[in-house]
RNA sequence: GCUGCCGUAGCUCAGUGGUAGAGCACCCCCUUGGUAAGGGGGAGGUCGUAAGUUCAAUCCUUACCGGCAGCACCA
């Protein structure tokens, strides 16, 4: 038992039994087991010694089985009210659950309210759930014979050597490997249908396109609440909704995908590029820019024709030439490096551009600034040695978590991922690339996780995830090893051995892309964002119009100072105007009404806070100064 | 791209087979008020686009465009 104690039976036990030898309340809480720590049924009989706990509620593994039942409850909510549907694979997600059903009339709100109504009829039933193993081939039959199709197709994918097993509540049976609750009544009512989605068999676009139900379970109604409540935590900090509420930015049909900033988005991006800048020529990268139109021959060079052309916006010309918008920068940085023959003694040299690029996205596909199809890359490319791989893999790793430090990203992971089946270049320049970037990113003391067959055509790559104020994880960063594009592209440069070599192209991105680096530092923050960031960091509000040239000559000494500075002069009252630029989330609120104006102070107000704080106005200036100035 | 839902004033939304309404924002007037909404008035909409049904369409039907959720995709 987890408390160390040993309990010995005269036979073969059932996990219930167990529960009932150690006391009457665990049994009654008892929802299943744990043998050798893999989650069992309650009626799961031993025969043999084993290490046993009794799962309830409150143990981590009861949540995983209160969905997956919630699962059950539902298909058997479906199949009651709408027999003519089939049932499909319905697991258990990381807040709650979904079914994938195959039927031909679309489910509406209603029909949701309606199964969500007989899920807790289910449960008030209290049916008891039973396991059954059964034979393969009789298995097959019975769900053919029930019109349960996909069932019985997936049935013939089982391995050979798992048993089929067949879990029975009520009237529903459906194939299932387990484990479950003993009976629909210990579900409990902690769950929720949430929405209606389309979802393909087998998760393949080629195959039929069932309806999946979402819906989220919790061990008690009020970790049920606190998820719903968690939800519209997340809505209000939405970018798409920030952006709209904060000026920074908006989308409209005609450019469906490209971002119009606004001016107070624009003075974000800006100062973020100008961050990066700076961060990277103290690196020693060089800024380059180049074309957006590119004629096809160089994308069928660079094999991007072969692979890619579906996502790239290409213009036919009248002397048959094919331009294409650059939907990434690589090929035109290797134009640069081939402007001059290189010494190795060049090596390794960093181009850096915020490389405007235009991919075609599948129109399901974007997402506010997420997701867009005119974005801009941090993108750089270091031409390098193969020698030189490891030590410029740690020197980015270093600048890349510094970057993410800056904008409150503590939490980091490292992804690897590997030779995807459609590639360029041969195997043994993969398992050279591979293991010259595993020995990398060793040497910079990141742990990683495998990613295996996520590696881009040409290379293997590293991504970096960081995760978010609310637990949400992003992938952003990315560390490529390309020795297939300085080939195919003639790069070259010459060795100590006075012959030519082909350079090995490092593709590297810190923010990934500009647009949604932003949107994520806008919902990490919530819209608040730190001092350094914000369009506005203060704003100077009078009292009265007394104060007028008073304000001007403050918001003056500020800007002189280097802040980004506004008056709000209007006829409104101070309650107003600490209100509505409290909602804009100004960090920074400058308050000055006849005293301060007769004094030459300055009433400041910091965002969040319910104090005010009178200092002399240069002294105010010399303090803000000091706090608004970006990292690094 | 696929499935479902949605598209009404600058924003958030209500509404009806007989050509529209609220709150906020905007403009004007009154108010000069000391730290999260002072009062009054006004202006503002070919109800996403195009066809169709109908005596009559913002409302019903179809197609298209865009958005949202999920799936698929993300070099």
């Amino acid at each position: 038992m987890p408390d160390g104690k040993q309990r010995h039976f005269p036979g073969p036990v059932t996990g219930a039994e167990i529960a009932a030898a150690i006391g009457p309340g665990l049994a009654k809480a008892a929802l299943a087991i744990t043998v050798d720590g893999a989650p069992r049924d309650l009626a799961t009989r031993l025969s043999r010694d084993a290490t046993v706990a009794i799962v309830t509620a409150t143990s981590p593994e009861a949540l995983e089985i209160i969905r997956h039942d919630a699962a059950h409850a539902m298909a058997e909510a479906v199949k009651e009210l709408y027999p003519e549907t089939q049932v499909t694979f319905g697991p258990a997600t990381d807040t709650g659950f979904y079914y994938d059903f195959a039927r031909d009339t679309p489910f509406t709100p209603e029909d949701l309210a309606r199964i969500e109504q007989r899920m807790h009829e289910i449960v008030d039933r209290n049916e008891p759930v039973t396991r059954e193993e059964w034979d393969r081939d009789r298995a097959a039959e019975f769900f053919n014979a029930i019109g349960e199709k996909y069932k019985a197709e997936w049935i013939h994918e089982i391995p050979k050597d798992e048993v089929i097993s067949l879990y029975r509540q009520g009237n529903f049976v459906d194939l299932c490997t387990g484990p479950h609750l003993p009976s629909t009544g210990k579900l409990g009512h902690a769950f929720k249908l949430m929405k209606v989605a389309g979802a393909y068999w087998r998760g393949d676009a080629r195959n039929a396109q069932l309806q999946r139900v979402y819906g989220t379970a919790w061990a008690n109604e009020k970790e049920l609440k606190h998820y719903l409540l968690q939800l519209e935590e997340a809505e209000k900090r939405d970018h798409r909704r920030l952006g709209k509420e904060l000026d920074l930015f908006h989308v409209q049909e005609e450019a469906a995908g490209s971002v119009f900033w606004h001016p107070y988005g624009w003075t974000l991006y800006r100062t973020m590029e100008a961050y990066l800048r700076r961060r990277l020529a103290a690196a020693n990268y060089a800024e380059i820019r180049t074309p957006q139109l590119l004629d096809r021959s160089l994308w069928i060079a660079s094999g991007h024709w072969e692979k890619f052309r579906e996502h790239m916006f290409t213009f036919a010309e009248s002397d048959e030439k094919t331009l294409a918008l650059k939907p990434m920068s690589c090929p035109g940085h290797i134009q640069i490096f081939k402007q001059h023959l290189h010494s190795y003694r060049e090596l390794p040299l960093r181009l850096a551009e915020f490389g405007s690029c235009h991919r075609n996205e599948p129109s399901g596909a974007l997402h506010g600034i997420m997701r867009v199809r005119a974005f801009t890359q941090d993108d750089a490319h270091i031409f390098c040695m193969p020698e030189q791989i490891t030590s410029e893999t740690v020197a980015f790793c270093r600048l890349l978590l510094s970057v993410y430090r800056d904008f409150g990203f503590e939490d980091v992971r490292v992804k690897f991922s590997d030779r995807p089946p459609v590639r360029a270049g041969a195997d043994a320049t993969w398992d050279r690339a591979e293991g010259a970037l595993k020995a990398a990113v060793e040497a910079a003391g990141l742990p990683y996780t495998m990613n295996p067959g996520e590696g881009a055509f040409y290379g293997p790559k590293l991504e970096f995830v960081l995760r978010d104020a609310i637990g949400r994880d992003w992938q952003c960063g990315t560390l490529q090893v390309d020795f297939v594009m300085p080939e195919l592209l003639d790069a070259a440069y010459i060795g100590e051995d006075g012959q030519r070599h082909t350079p090995v192209m490092l593709h590297r991105a810190i923010f990934g892309s500009f647009e949604r680096f932003i949107a994520i530092v806008i919902e990490h923050y919530a819209g608040k964002l730190p001092l350094w960031l914000a369009p506005v960091q203060a704003r100077v509000l009078t009292i009265t119009s007394e104060a007028d040239g008073y304000a001007e000559q403050v918001r003056e000494k500020l800007a002189a100072a280097g802040l980004r500075v506004e008056t709000d002069l209007r006829n409104e009252k101070i309650n107003y105007k600490v209100r509505e630029h409290s909602l804009d989330k100004t960090p920074l609120l400058l308050v000055v009404g006849k005293r301060e104006a007769d004094d030459g102070t300055v009433a400041l107000r910091v965002l969040g806070g319910k104090d005010q704080e009178i200092l002399a106005l240069d002294a105010a200036v010399a303090r803000l100064k000091d706090k608004a100035r970006p990292p690094a």
